[in-house]
DNA sequence: TATGTTAATGGTAATCATTATCAATAAGAA
DNA sequence: TTCTTATTGATAATGATTACCATTAACATA
């Protein structure tokens, strides 16, 4: 199993903690490896009930705290999906690059990750990052892109 | 002047509301009188207090309550950019069409509309929502984009 | 490895946007 | 004009997020 602690086990994150001066601590480690093992759209106190079974010690402000800390730093996305709570989700997974976008249901609220652009979304979005970059004088880090409507099981119901 | 309730003044969100079966309130007027005036981007307590203005009667609860309707009749939309409190702007204004992105400033809070969109946009969103549709069997109503980073003014600080 | 500085934490109270409640009001059909 | 009931305004309640502060633990240094 891989150990939290074992010697040389650095995960990919701890350059970017030591980059900014922040130390790393066990809540932000199990917060992070929560985000990694879990998937999609998760709320702060789903964080917060994950890290919980896995070291009770770690509070509510915590959680919150580090996500804000983790969305500074770009390392986790979040959204708000109109539920009334804040989602997160890890940007960049340590495996699969995880860069996708949502259609939302806005009669059930269901929730599709999608990631299978087709070819030329990728080239677009480069291309009008470019050109906006340049007219608005913006420097432009990342994106969202959200697509609502009604899903497959909801499409009966309301025409 | 263009009064409120001047003989065959009917404004074009008349039939909207018939159409539902809602009653055209005064609340309902002045909100959609003021969204309609002003532009961009204003919190419920924003509306809130510009409609104090015209008729002082109007309470808060209503005010939210008629934004929850107009987002539902898809006559408004509802954002979150992240400073704690939901934003909202009319969907189609009565003369120019409105549909427009955002550049957010994740510094500053900035937020740029922006609607010269280049060429290939406007063809590649209808294409993408065609292929997501089938693909998801997804009834897509509408799309939000925006892109994040760094404005002009605070490009300078934080490199 | 022991020590000192101070960032980070946990528990909890406070904040504040949004909702729920409910008696009173006024749209709009008849 | 009358009647039905959707809508309203005032206010209390809710609930997610933040602020607070005494305590703890990273980690640079010796
Ligand atoms: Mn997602
Ligand atoms: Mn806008
Ligand atoms: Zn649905
Ligand atoms: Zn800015």
């Amino acid at each position: 199993m891989p150990g939290r602690c074992r010697k040389g086990a650095k995960k990919w994150w701890h350059n970017e903690f030591r980059g900014c001066g922040y130390r790393i601590t066990i809540p932000r480690q199990i917060i992070l490896e929560v985000l990694d093992k879990s998937e999609g759209h998760l709320s702060a106190e789903d964080i917060f009930l994950k890290v919980h079974k896995v070291y009770p010690a770690i509070g509510l402000a915590t959680v919150y705290r580090t996500l804000e800390l983790l969305v500074n730093m770009g390392l986790v996305f979040k959204f708000d999906f109109g539920d009334g709570r804040a989602r997160y989700e890890l940007a960049r997974g340590a495996k699969e690059p995880s860069h996708h976008h949502h259609l939302i249901c806005t009669n059930c609220g269901r929730i599709i990750d999608y990631t299978d652009f087709i070819d030329e979304e990728i080239e677009l979005i480069k291309k009008t990052e470019k050109e906006l970059s340049q007219k608005y004088n913006f420097a432009i880090k990342n994106h969202t892109i959200q697509f609502y409507g009604l899903c497959d099981r909801c499409s009966g119901d309301k025409k």
